[in-house]
DNA sequence: ATAAAAATACCACTTTAGTAGTAGTGCTTA
DNA sequence: TAAGCACTACTACTAAAGTGGTATTTTTAT
């Protein structure tokens, strides 16, 4: 099982240093190389790539935008991040867009082996602070979560299925209250919240 | 610099041997372990942890319920999830509610140390499925996007505008259209994504 | 050039949501 | 034990949202 790998990247120094890394590996092939998005575009659809190293700085199109339109059409390639950008940005961004991995230029030549072969196995290599970066970005409703602790379990039952749209009467029957008792939690929801709509009341507790 | 590690596990023999792996090992100690969520939640915030190792599955309160208590009041101890369970629920609940890393519980001895390293210098250790799991979770809007493409641009610009709580009127005022054109506007996205009320568009159209 | 889609707008109507006041029961705790 | 909160429930009302039909103008695509 060889596993055949793409490059897009502009710098023909690095281009090339990765291409010999990569001929130079058991296990790997690399016959394509291409120093713009655009020239990626037109000719990957065409190749059987199993994985490609993409930067994220070209000259026109970005490799993020490179990404975002070969990806959907070409689910089976799988796109690793290989850049000197590690701002949060510019990893959510590529995330989004399909890529799989993302590893800085800094890594070193070993360690970018088992990356392709992490990503080519169904993983997603990272560098470290990366990872954490990623993780952390699921942790952010920590801090509005103040406002949630100001419901009463009931309440918290009542706007969370406010938050599914169902209509008062649904929740009346589901929690086998009458509708009339439903309206005045989501009167005191409102009241303890500060907000006067189901959108307002769910912005400030489900935020994002 | 030694590693000070705790253990939350109710499986005696796991415990054991995790404990005797770290107390093993050079740069780490453990000093305490605990067999419940309850008891560790008593003892934690006295004792000074870099890293505790948790378990889900726990007698009674579970181990995502106990990171949630602890995480928010100390900041400092870094959270790494050792568990059987790799479900994408369990995974993304245990990341919510303040883990930094997510291991199975078959990883390898020297595996679970390079983990808690990790996790201590700001890394989020993963093993190989769950971090795709955790990236593949930020590509889920391309799919649901599908729906907000059937949109015009003045009706995802509408669209926007509801999101954020506004009133009819509101909106009307700040597109300088009449109430009843943002009326038809909204009627013609609900008729598009198949809904009828704005919770139900917004939960198609901006899902999570 | 013509059909389709998008953007604008009105009327009339029904349903749902939100506001206001009030009140009984039961549990907790100072 | 009295005050406070949570949970339940009612009436009455107003405001906003949602449904249906229709129509003109402009833009876009075939």
């Amino acid at each position: 099982m060889i596993i055949n790998v793409g490059i897009v990247e502009d710098e023909k120094q690095i281009r090339e240093s990765l291409t010999v890394l990569i001929n130079g590996s058991e296990g790997f092939t690399c016959l394509y190389a291409f120093e713009t998005a655009e020239e990626a575009i037109l000719a990957i659809p065409t190749l059987n790539l199993d994985v490609v190293l993409m930067d994220i700085h070209l000259p026109a199109k970005n490799g993020i935008d490179c990404i975002a339109e070969l990806k959907p059409k070409h689910h089976s390639i799988q796109f690793l991040m290989c850049t000197s950008f590690e701002d949060t940005d510019s990893v959510f961004k590529a995330l989004k867009a399909g890529a799989s991995g993302y590893i800085t230029k800094t890594t070193q030549p070993s360690k970018i082996l088992d990356a392709i072969v992490e990503v080519f196995n169904g993983g997603s290599p990272m560098s470290s602070n990366i990872a954490r970066k990623v993780v952390d970005s699921f942790q952010i409703s920590n801090k509005e979560n103040l406002e949630i602790q100001k419901l009463s379990e009931r309440e918290k039952e009542i706007l969370n299925l406010l938050s599914q749209g169902f209509r008062y009467k649904e929740i009346a029957d589901k929690l086998f209250l009458s509708t009339e008792t439903v309206r005045t939690h989501i009167r005191n929801i409102y009241e303890k919240l500060q907000v006067n709509s189901r959108t307002d009341a769910l912005n400030k507790t489900f935020p994002k």
